[in-house]
DNA sequence: CGAAGCGCAATCCTCGCTGC
DNA sequence: GCAGCGAGGATTGCGCTTCG
């Protein structure tokens, strides 16, 4: 089985495609098979039909005539399909959307739309259907083509080159019918556009025109090192078998299909696996175990029984009943791959509120367990997203957290706050979005008050919401706390400096921030949405090293003089929530020669985070006796660089190793205290060494596959074995 | 003296193994 | 099937050393 399955349904901008599974027609055993086909495919599956793109149901029932005349008109607009669509498209080796009329398998409405209605939508000028969320009628009316398809259309299906004039952007942005498909798809999340102003993405993958070179044409367009390998499930999911065999399902996670669909929830609201859609990227390998596990022990709560309709606007605290009907189908709790996951040892969200990341930093004080107030009727911790820009950030976060709530990324937030008119630029958004957005005083008033206030006094509808309510004064600061986000190294050299009656020099991060211009840090991409605990901290995931290359490279446009550890610092600032300048520092140091892969350092040295060694990235100097001539430590000068060349070349990029890589020609220095001098053709084939031992041991850890890239490279004399 | 490198330890999660 | 145990992995903090 290859791994070009798992792309199938995948949006062009690589997130899932997202599927509700009606739950009534549908048998149990079905739904599991398809839950478990979609997700090997690269789909998702929503708990609640108003968060999905598409709805599986069983054609001619009443069920399926009640969704097709519910979500199918305008303004919703979404595929009601018989679930046999699945099994067809996989089938096809494609997806069979409004060009192939959907296979035949869409559902109709009462409503069906006319030819003029078809006609109508579809001069809709497509920024409206990006912008309000709606969805282009015409995909799910289909073309006028009816052709059955044939296998050809495996390599034809919704891609730019079906018409010869779609050359599609990450943000779904250009038109024309037959992406728009994707384009609706992914409305109600936040697009990356939205998200991310820069722009600063990559194209779409090819993987999604062509699945079947998944292989050789994703993977180059990521960012990749061992960590993110691991986060390709077709590499490690042998099981992955085509087409849809019949039950005896693997006792995956059930899905948990809601019948509730008399709301329009916010649209980015998050899955029961504590995740957005939009941030579900490529999950990383323990990031499937985790959303399969939160499947059935949400933050919500790891004993009692999940609700079947876990929509996140029920966790509001608007929510005053559960949404629960009666007469839904009570699916049977997903039960977790492992039973002892769901054991006597404690989430890490029982454990505390705070990052663990926070508890080593002693932000918090255990002496007295304040009230949790800024939770939901569940028990849920209320999400806030504080943007950077924020005044007394870290304050505002550090008492939601102390009294329950979470601070979480904006697309899975349940707040924002909102302070200033630069931070108001995220209104729109989020009013988009269904998110509130509310000044710091709702903050501090339910503090004062021990208690969750009414919100609609500090609720930010425009501008002159924020005027009367002047921004607290940088002083309410705590001395500490304030400076969270600077490396824990600086505030202890600050105190340890204080007692010595040293001057501690401002971290520079805060002086490099200080000196953007707006037009400048409207350019900065967004920070990580995706927050995956782990262990002490949070995972440094696909996003997170998506991020540092595209913040890096927008800064160093803006200012060639910055060094890389600056830069981290910048990042980490951004990132405070989840790694600190220490971490990345370290997350950095660990890769340096990769980050110049795909970082456009100014200079050589930029790429330094001891800039003083390997000045101008001069050649180091040739052992002696060393015949090979070595390339340059500074790979940059010779190699295309991620930003202009590596993530706009798709299907050119480097492929997988079909066979197993050879050792490099050229020694590594493993002098001790010589530092890393891996060659460039020393990483490339570290890399395509991880990326083969992956394709070829799915169960490989990483540290496996590294100690024996470490005795083949010292002993350079291992034959090569073929695959 | 500050920044960076480095080793160790703490912590937590995942998963396989084993016994009941 | 369940629970306990332990190994391994990942992240981060701490403290020391090295270097310019």
């Amino acid at each position: 089985m290859t791994s070009a399955t798992n792309s199938l349904f995948v949006q062009p901008n690589g997130l899932p495609i997202f599927f509700f599974i009606e739950p009534n027609e549908i048998p149990q055993s079905t739904r599991k098979h398809l839950t478990r086909t979609i997700e090997l495919y690269g789909g998702g599956i929503c708990m609640n039909a108003s968060q999905a793109h598409i709805i599986l149901v069983v054609r001619g029932t009443a069920e399926a005539e009640k969704y097709a005349n519910l979500w199918t008109p305008p303004p919703e607009c979404k595929p009601v399909l018989d679930y046999l669509w699945v099994k067809t498209c996989i089938g096809r080796g494609g997806l069979l959307v409004a060009d192939h009329n959907w296979d035949g398998l869409l559902v109709p409405h009462d409503e069906a739309e006319t030819d003029e209605a078809v006609i109508q939508f579809q001069s809709v000028p497509e920024s409206n259907g990006l912008a309000n969320g709606t969805i282009v009628p015409s995909m799910i009316a289909g073309g006028s083509s009816t052709d059955t398809v044939t296998s050809q259309h495996s390599s034809t299906f919704v891609t730019p080159q079906s018409n010869g004039v779609n050359s599609l952007s990450v943000n779904g942005n250009q038109s024309n019918l037959a992406p728009d498909v994707f384009r609706s798809m992914t409305s109600g999340f936040p697009s990356q556009s939205a998200l991310n102003p820069t722009g600063s993405t990559a194209t779409f993958p090819s993987a999604f025109h062509f699945p079947g070179h998944l292989v050789q044409n994703s993977i180059p367009v990521a960012f990749i090192q061992p960590q993110m390998l691991a986060q390709f499930p077709f590499l490690y999911n042998p099981t992955a078998g085509p087409g849809m065999p019949n039950g005896g399902l693997p006792d995956s996670h059930t899905t948990t299909p809601s019948t509730t669909m008399v709301t329009h929830d916010r649209q980015t609201s998050v899955t029961e696996a504590g995740s957005s859609p939009s941030s579900r990227s490529i999950p990383a390998r323990k990031e499937v175990a985790a959303s399969r596990n939160n499947l059935s022990s949400s933050r919500s709560s790891r004993t009692r029984p999940m609700a079947a309709d876990a929509s996140s606007s029920s966790k509001r605290i608007s929510a005053v009943t559960s949404r629960r009907q009666p007469g839904a189908t009570n699916v049977s709790t997903p039960a977790p791959l492992n039973s002892r996951n769901k054991s006597k040892r404690p989430g890490p969200r029982e454990r505390s509120q705070s990052p663990p990341s926070e508890r080593r930093r002693g932000l918090r004080s255990a002496a007295s367990e304040p009230s949790k107030f800024f939770v939901t009727h569940d028990g849920d911790p209320l999400r806030f997203y504080i943007p950077m820009d924020v005044g007394n950030h870290m304050e505002i976060l550090e008492n939601i957290r102390t009294h329950g709530g979470r601070g979480t990324p904006i697309g899975y937030s349940d707040y924002v706050i909102l302070d200033s008119p630069v931070t108001l630029k995220l209104l729109p958004q989020i009013q988009q979005l269904g998110i509130r957005g509310i000044t710091p005083g709702w903050v501090d008033a339910c503090v004062e008050a021990e208690g969750l206030l009414p919100v609609d006094d500090w609720e930010v509808h425009d501008e002159a919401d924020l005027l009367p309510k002047s921004p607290e004064p940088r002083s309410r600061r705590s001395p500490v706390d304030g400076n969270a986000s600077q490396p824990r190294s600086h505030k202890r050299k600050i105190q340890e400096g204080k007692k010595k009656g040293i001057a501690f020099n401002k971290p520079k991060l805060l002086e490099s921030l200080a000196s953007l211009t707006p037009e400048q840090r409207g350019a900065l991409p967004s920070g990580p949405k995706l927050l995956v605990p782990h262990a002490g901290g949070y995972r440094f995931t696909h996003e997170d090293s998506q991020f540092l290359i595209d913040y890096a490279n927008v800064r160093f446009t803006q200012d060639s003089d910055l060094s890389i550890s600056t830069i981290l610092a910048e990042v980490a600032n951004h990132t405070r929530a989840s790694h600190s300048y220490e971490s990345w520092r370290r997350y950095y140091k660990d890769q340096t020669d990769v980050w110049k892969l795909y970082i456009q350092f100014p200079f050589p040295k930029s790429a330094s985070l001891d800039a003083e060694h390997d000045v101008d990235g001069r050649d180091s100097q040739q052992p002696s006796g060393e015949t090979v001539s070595r390339p340059s430590k500074s790979p940059i000068t010779r190699r295309p660089r991620l930003s202009t060349a590596r993530r706009s070349l798709s299907e050119s990029d480097r492929p997988l190793p079909a066979i197993r890589p050879s050792t490099p020609r050229i020694d590594v220095d493993m002098e001790a205290g010589s530092g890393q001098k891996y060659t460039p053709e020393e990483v490339e084939f570290f890399f395509d060494f991880i990326a083969w031992s992956y394709m070829h041991d799915p169960e490989a850890t990483r540290t496996s596959i590294i100690r024996e890239l470490a005795e083949k490279v010292r002993t350079r004399s291992i034959t090569e074995t073929a695959c």
